[in-house]
DNA sequence: CGCTTTTGTGTAATCGATTACATATCAAGC
DNA sequence: GCTTGATATGTAATCGATTACACAAAAGCG
């Protein structure tokens, strides 16, 4: 606890009682004293206004050289309304699929003068929205979340704020909240339909945890619509529903792979799972795509390098840091901008799908290969 | 621009001049009003002051539901001359090196009640230090850094301020900052050493950009030293510096298989490059380990998972983004805590190492052999 | 040249929460 | 019963920057 006229500093009272002494940081007063101008007017060429002088604003800038000021952002967004900061709650980082979106959506918005505040929910709604009320108590203008599934509380707490929020990750044109991203149903749905064109019809699916997750949940209901497209179901035997781990990928995979029959294709609920699935079958020696086909989601950096590489859905996750980023800006500024913003991602054929094996291949196939 | 007195909301205005109505927040004014209670002892509630009765408490904490207050960080620091905020310029979260350690890192700050703020700088210290003048004006409490390469404006910025400041992913016994990190001059002298043993001596590396990294460059001259305590020396030609990027790795590798003699052992200064060199390896038939031995560093999370699976140095990246933000609580709290933590980076001896190739192996081997 | 408009600068109120200090209440000690 | 101390609560000053408003000086205009 900090004790005020003791530990507090005044610019003669350089207060020595503390582990750290603070310094006295130089505020507006310092620097309009030392210019011999007022305080107002070091706002003013602080914030830009057009209405100062050259010769004002050089004596003033001068001066926040020489002291060395540094704007205090709390005075500031008290008085103004405004913090010049967005918040984000993000499920976790360590995985690629976010960090690179967040990275161009922290871009995006530092060239137009906000920070980034980031928060981490680990898959957890409730967490998420505790985060989510932190970020409004330190005042964020604008909020980025993943996805549309999230707790009563946080679209309570950011409907009684004053704060703009964008889901990603997301799109439906019929969003009941602003959306920047891509239809994940349609995607699955795409596969299906790609995969039953060549020649598959026993298809399984590796999921991610649908729970609370509108994204892996899209996925897999995509994959299901597109079956039905073509009279098919996806069978609850081949349908498994593991974390975001490439160990949880090769477990799934060798449990597909004991089911009778096989099937003749995977669908990844993302591009980790589908890594899983990939390195079971070279352990297994199980030869993709011959004996097996393998989709995955997202399309990771890494994921065009593996051999064979993967075929998946291409998530353009850079674009769309960058679009909310933008959204956000437009509503602060009070301009007008759509609600829902529909990216493609499209399918990337790449060498881990092909026809199913014929009877025969399948019999003579997997079983009597060595492994790598 | 915000036209107070226009757009501004007071209790009764509710401002119907802008795209989104500002709501009017409610103060503690209002909760204390509700409650019947003084503005002092509604902030006593808040802050868990000791000294409240729990009749108060309830009655206070009943209004603060009703009212949907939230709390406003930005009086609250101006006030307390704390944010209860900390901190970080990251190059990147375009990998996954960072973003492990920064989950760690905020996962531990947030149990402490602080909010995490992230900035990029673009491996750009000059970008860098521009960074941490905002963070600063946002009243950053903490801050960290990776490395201890940092422009002069950054130091000096971070001296003139009251925050405190930890660089991580670097540590010397010495260092004029704090940090919390690991040697990695002593892990690329490690890596040395084994490939010595191993009956390596014409040994090859493909570093990271040294310019402005610390981290980089003392890999590189990790490996010198260990070369030199054999008597070797790392050749100008067998040492090229690449960017982080997979196909920057594919082709340092081709270059260096273009030199003769070859080397028998390459040496990466991260696993991302090592990925590439072994990509490229598979892409021309070169066998890895019989032809070529390839170290990596960072021991990312797939690293283990390829086949051949890398030999690399583990970098403890959870448990330093742990350490630094138990660091700077410590600091925080003003209790004494040690100026720099070393962390283990110990090697990882897995399939991509091994004795060099004999003359007759290195003929008949690499050149007509099958790319995967 | 006098009047209006524009431009530049200063004065002081203000944003919302915290907290030093004042005060009130009650229990314990003698 | 009176003093002393502890406990609970209220009053009002305060943190630093912004900005409405006041005002002065300069420019524009007929």
């Amino acid at each position: 606890m900090l004790r005020p006229g003791i530990d507090q500093v005044t610019p003669g009272n350089m207060g020595k009682r503390l582990q750290k002494p603070p310094r006295a940081q130089a505020t507006v007063e310092d620097v309009a004293r030392a210019a011999g101008v007022s305080t107002a007017s070091v706002s003013r060429v602080l914030n830009d206004d057009r209405s100062v002088s050259a010769a004002l604003r050089a004596k003033v800038e001068r001066q926040i050289g020489a002291l060395g000021y540094v704007r205090h952002g709390a005075a500031r967004s008290l008085r103004s309304l405004r913090s010049l900061t967005v918040g984000t709650v993000l499920p976790t980082l360590e995985n690629a699929i976010f960090a690179v979106g967040i990275d161009a959506f922290e871009r995006r918005l530092h060239d137009a003068g906000y920070t980034l505040l980031v928060a981490l929910s680990g898959y957890d709604l409730e967490h998420e929205a505790q985060q989510v009320r932190r970020l409004l108590e330190r005042g964020v203008d604008g909020m980025m979340l993943i996805g549309e599934d999230h707790a009563p509380a946080t679209y309570d707490l950011l409907a009684r704020s004053n704060a703009h929020c964008v889901n990603t990750w997301t799109y439906k044109a019929e969003a009941a909240h602003a959306c920047v991203g891509f239809d994940n149903h349609a995607a699955t749905r795409r596969i299906a339909h790609y995969l039953i064109g060549l020649g598959h019809r026993r298809i399984a699916m590796i999921a991610g945890i649908t729970e609370h997750n509108d994204r892996a949940r899209e996925r897999v209901e995509g994959l299901r619509a597109g079956l039905q497209d073509h009279g098919l179901a996806l069978e609850p035997s081949l349908l498994m529903e593991r974390k975001y781990d490439i160990d949880e990928g090769r477990h799934a995979l060798q449990a597909l792979m004991e089911t009778d029959p096989r099937p003749t294709a995977i669908v990844c609920g993302n591009d980790v799972l589908a890594y899983g699935a990939l390195f079971a079958c070279a352990d297994l020696g199980i030869s993709v795509p011959d004996d097996v086909s393998i989709t995955g989601f997202d399309d990771l950096p890494l994921t065009a390098q593996l051999r064979p590489a993967l075929t998946t859905i291409h998530v353009p996750s850079r674009e769309m840091g960058r679009r909310a980023a933008e959204y956000l800006l437009e509503k602060l500024a009070g301009r007008p901008v759509s609600h829902a913003t529909a990216l493609a991602a499209e399918l990337v054929v790449r060498d881990t799908t092909t026809s199913p094996p014929t009877a025969a291949r399948l019999r003579a196939g997997s079983r009597n290969r060595s492994p790598v």
